[in-house]
DNA sequence: TAGATTGTTAATCGATTAACAATC
DNA sequence: TAGATTGTTAATCGATTAACAATC
C-alpha cells in the first residue's frame, strides 16, 4: 500500500511545482524543490521515483512533465466529489475554503439537522436535510464526506453516510470514529493541534 | 525529545478519560481505553508509562488519577495564550470552536489588515491591526500563533509573529513555512487531507 | 490458586537518511 | 574531462507490535 506520508508530500510537491512553472522556470532540481518544500532532496528523489518520473542527472526534473505526472497521480479521471455535513462555523470555513479553488475535487452538497438551512446556498454548494442524505449521494454521485458536526453527534453521522454509500470521511470532530473496513478516515482534530504546539513550544528548548 | 505521537494519543486519552468518568466509572483496563480511542492496548500502557502513571496488574488504572496525571502533562501551570492572525472564514471557525471550551488554552487576540474589523470582537476575541502585534502580544503575555491567512501572506505574517515574541505557530495556509531554529510549527492543510482520503479512497480496495 | 492485566523488554515494521555508482 | 545530480541500494532511526515475567 502506499504510504500516507508519501500522498502528503507528493501534494505537497505539486504546489512547489506550480509556483515555480508560474515564474516561468521549465526545470528543477532536487535540491530546489526541497528547499521549497522544506524537506530533504532525497525525499524528493525519492518521491519523484515513486510516481514514475524521470529526471536527468545534472539538469533536473522537466517541470511541466512533473506536474503531469503529479496531476495523473493524485487525482482521479473525473473529479471527486465530497458532501459536507454540519454548516456551522468549521462547515462553513471548510466551504469558503474550497469554493472554487480545486479544479478536481468538489463539495457537491451540504447537510444539516437545522430545517431553517434547508435549500440556502452556502458558498456555492446547497444545503440539504440530514434526511435526503441518501438520495442525494446518489443523485450526485458523491463518494466523499466531510464531518464538521459536534463530536456527540459524529458518529452517527458518518454511519449515515456509509449507509448512504460514502467510501471515505474527514472528519473534524474531535472523536475518533469506529467504522468498518475498508472505510477510509483521517481525523483533523484542530484542538489536538494548538494542544501539540503548546506543549513543545513550552517543552522544547 | 518528546515523540509527537505520543502527544496526540495523550490528548485523545484525556478526552477518553473524561468520558470515562462522566459515566461514572472509577477503574478501567488498558484495552477499555484503546477501544475507545482506537488504537491497541499495548500503545495506552505505553503512553500511561510514559507519563508515569501507574495501574494495578488485573485491576486496570484509577481514571482519577489518571486524569490528573494527563493534565499535568499537557498543560502548563498558567493557560497558554494564542493569538489568530486572519479573521476570514477560517480565523473565525477557529474562534467560535475553541470560544470558552479550552481550560488551558485561551485565544486572547485576533490581528487583521482589514482596518473595518479593528476593536470588533469576534467570539469573545478582540480584533487588532497587525500593525499592533508586538505591543498587543507583550502586552497579554501570548506565546503561540495561528496563522489563518492567505498562502502569500503566510510567510510574512509568521516573520511578523516571530519578531513579536511568539515561539509556536499553527499554520493554516497552504505553504511549508521556512522559519528559524527553535519555532515550533504545526502545518495543519486541510486541502491536503481532503486530497488525501480522496486519493486512498480510489487506491485502496 | 488460576486467570487476567500490568510494566517492560525484545522483535518487527516502516520511514528517513546516507551513500555511491551511473549519468549527464 | 571534471563536477554535479540522478536513481537506487544500504544503513539508520524511530515507532509499533508482540511477548512474557511480575503482579494482583
Amino acid at each position: 500500500m502506499t504510504p500516507q506520508k508519501t500522498i502528503e508530500r507528493i501534494s505537497l510537491y505539486r504546489r512547489v511545482v506550480s509556483d515555480l512553472l508560474a515564474k516561468g522556470k521549465n526545470r528543477a532540481y532536487s535540491h530546489e524543490i526541497a528547499k521549497l518544500a522544506g524537506v530533504k532532496s532525497s525525499q524528493v528523489r525519492h518521491g519523484f521515483m515513486f510516481i514514475g518520473t524521470n529526471g536527468k542527472a545534472n539538469s533536473g526534473y522537466d517541470l511541466r512533465e512533473l506536474q503531469g505526472r503529479i496531476e495523473g497521480f493524485l487525482t482521479a479521471d473525473k473529479p471527486d466529489s465530497y458532501c459536507i455535513v454540519g454548516i456551522g462555523n468549521l462547515g462553513r470555513a471548510v466551504l469558503a475554503f474550497f469554493h472554487a479553488r480545486h479544479k478536481n475535487l468538489e463539495i457537491k452538497a451540504a447537510f444539516d439537522k437545522d430545517p431553517a438551512l434547508k435549500n440556502r446556498v452556502f458558498h456555492g454548494c446547497r444545503c440539504y436535510s440530514i434526511d435526503d442524505a441518501k438520495e442525494v449521494i446518489r443523485k450526485e454521485g458523491i463518494s466523499l464526506g466531510i464531518i464538521a458536526v459536534p463530536a456527540e453527534q459524529a458518529q452517527a453521522v458518518a454511519q449515515i453516510l456509509i449507509e448512504a454509500g460514502i467510501r471515505g470521511i474527514v472528519n473534524f470532530a474531535p472523536v475518533p470514529l469506529k467504522l468498518g473496513q475498508g472505510i477510509v478516515v483521517e481525523n483533523v482534530d484542530l484542538a489536538m493541534y494548538l494542544e501539540k504546539v503548546a506543549f513543545f513550544t513550552r517543552n522544547v528548548s
